[in-house]
Parts: structure tokens; sequence; C-alpha cells
DNA sequence: GTAGTTAGGAACTGATTGGTTTCTAATTTA
DNA sequence: TAAATTAGAAACCAATCAGTTCCTAACTAC
């Protein structure tokens, strides 16, 4: 005995997500949310609640798509050395050069948004765990604890790069010294 | 035949500089920004324009003092070994536990403000030699080019340590990390 | 058909935004 | 003393902000 929802929630975040991830999360306005959304404001409020919410919902978005996708890129990777597999990830794609919305959220909105920045603890958590089995699968000569070193080298590394990359410089030779790093050289 | 400016530009721009490091450039509206300054409506709009180019004079101070202090302090060190004068750093001290001022402009305004960009990769720049000047001085050995990759990693991992670092991540054992990339083990 | 829920659109709220103007009083140099 | 410039306070501006309300129309299940 109701009318059925037109729209397609996990679209409309999908839409939240995107914005978010290029504007920030103050530089977005209703208007702009509710464009990238394709929602108006009365079905905006009534379905989701408010802006902040929307925000955390495009967070979790980007972890089931993105952070999901960069993982099992990561694991289907069958290169016999730990460098090449981790390379997509130093390489800007057009799709995504508006840096890394894990890194965005995590400048902008965790200093003072608690459930903001424990999700982008465990989404960097994640890719964490991800960069460590690309390098337990490969470098066995390591011993663990020099392996999760290295991983969480590797993720400050990212984290570092996607920040510059927001400044629009121009990016260098990442392959070689990845390869260093990891003794692969 | 006029009257004397009362307060220190100077200063101003250094309350400028601590308000906007601390909350970014969005989040600080005209009211915090004339407190952190210690001036009225008035006399801010007379002696600098708008709060944009304040928040470029904001970027120059930080520039002239912190920036600076950390070089200076990189060139005194005279510790043998490079990763100890590299460590304070990766030390987040109380003065600065709202991260790295270069960091937060390059996610929140450099993506939509060119000359703001320029600055925060000039400022990086002088980082990155700081750091290279470090190792020049020490592991003689290396190859110039490896001591640029090196510097280059350093300045990467650090902006990933600050970035990180704002969502309240609890930090790690770097100096043994450090030590490990430099060959210093 | 009717109750219940949705969409879409528009009007509206109260608060806040960055920025301007206007006043008086103070302080300087010539 | 007179011209010039400042400080400080307040009122004011138009625009924008997030969020609410109200309306009609559409749709579904009972």
């Amino acid at each position: 005995m109701a009318r059925p929802r037109e729209f397609d929630i996990a679209k409309a975040l999908d839409g939240a997500m995107r914005v978010f991830w290029r504007q920030g999360y103050k530089a977005t306005n209703l208007p702009d949310l509710l464009c990238a959304m394709k929602l108006t404001r009365g079905s905006f409020y009534k379905a989701f609640g408010d802006k902040g919410a929307v925000y955390y919902h495009a967070l979790e978005r980007y972890d089931e798509e993105v952070v999901s996708a960069n993982l099992a890129a990561l694991k289907a990777c069958d290169a016999p050395d730990a460098t090449t597999c981790l390379m997509p990830m130093f390489t800007l794609s057009d799709a995504a050069d508006h840096g890394c919305f894990i890194c965005n959220a995590m400048v902008e909105v965790a200093p003072d948004n608690p459930k903001v920045a424990q999700k982008t603890q465990e989404m960097a958590d994640r890719l964490k765990q991800g960069i460590l089995g690309v390098l337990e699968v490969r470098d066995v000569g390591l011993s663990p604890a020099h392996r999760t070193d290295l991983a969480e080298m590797i993720l400050h590394l990212y984290f570092g790069f996607q920040a510059m990359g927001k400044s629009g410089r121009a990016q260098d030779d990442w392959e070689g010294r990845i390869r260093r790093l990891l003794g692969e050289g």
C-alpha cells in the first residue's frame, strides 16, 4: 500500500560519492549534491536525513567499490614481483584525478568527526592488508615484522603521493623507487 | 600626517596562520579569523583585502617560520646518522597536532587555487632540499640519483604520515623504518 | 475505492556567509 | 591647527547555507 521508491539508492549514493570525492564536504552544497544524486530536496531528506549522513554513506560506497576493486586487483595480480602489482596504486588515472577519497576525508573531515575518522582508518587498514598480501605471496625471505613495516611504508607513500598530487605536482618514476624499496631492483 | 598602524601585521598573520592551519580555509569564518588576528572587520579589510589574500599570506608565514625552522634544524643536526636528524619530522608535537599546513592546503585548497597550488609545491620542494641536504652530508656512498630518490620518498612518507595523523591514527615505530630505508640499520 | 507512501516542485525558514559602509575618536606630521 | 589616516564599533548588505513545509500528482496494496 505504498508507492515504491523510483530512484536507485545505490546509484544516488554513487553520485554523492563522486561529488564529495571531487569537491570535498564543505565545498559541496545541497544543489551540487542533489544534482549529482539526481534527487530533489524532498526525496533527499526523506531518504537520507541530512548532508552529513550522506557523506558517511558516500565513504562506505567508496570502500565497497573503489577500495574493494583495488584490493581485488592486488590479489589477482600474477606478476612475479610485488612492484608490478603495486604500481597501479601510484598511477593517477583519469577517473581519479581528484585524488584519493580516503586521503581527502582524513584531512578535511576526520579531525572533527569521529565516525569519519574511524571509517577512514578502517579503509586505510584494508589497503594495508592488501599491500601486505602482495608482499606475503612474493618476498618470502622477509621476516613478518619487516614485511608489515614495508606495507605500512608503502601505505604512507601512497597517501603522501595522493596529497601531493592534489597540488598538481608532476609525477616521477615511482616504479624504480618501489622496486628498490622492496629490494627487487 | 597619518595615524600609524597600531597592530602588528606580522603578529596578525601569525594568528591567521594558526587558525587556518588548525581549521582549514572553508571551516574558518570571518569571526574566527578576526578573533585569531585580534582585528576588527574594518582594519582587516583595509589592511588585507579579503579572506583569500590572508590565507595566502598565512601560507607564506608558515613557510618563513615553520618550514624555515624545520630546515634550520635539519642543517644544524650533528648526529652522525641521517635518521636521527630526520626523526623530528615524524614526531607530532603538541604545537602541531593539527597536522602539516602544507599538506592541509594541498588537499583542501590547491585543487581550485593555482597560486596556492604553486606555493605548496615550492614549500614541499624546500622541505625536499632540506632532506636531501641531510643525506648529502652523510650517506656519501649513494649515487646522486639514488639520493634524490630517497629524499623524494621521505618527503612523500612525511606527507602520508601527516594525512593519516589527522584521522587520529596511533603512530608506530618510524625510526626503525627510516633507518632501514636509508640502510642505516 | 481507499489508505499509505512516493516524487517533484516550489516556497519558505532562520542562520550564517563574506564583504561594505558609516560613524566617532585617536594619533600623527606638516 | 589642519590634513590624513588609523582604530573600533555597529549597522547593514545581498547571497548562500542547510533544512522544512506544503502542495499536487502518481503509484501500489489491500
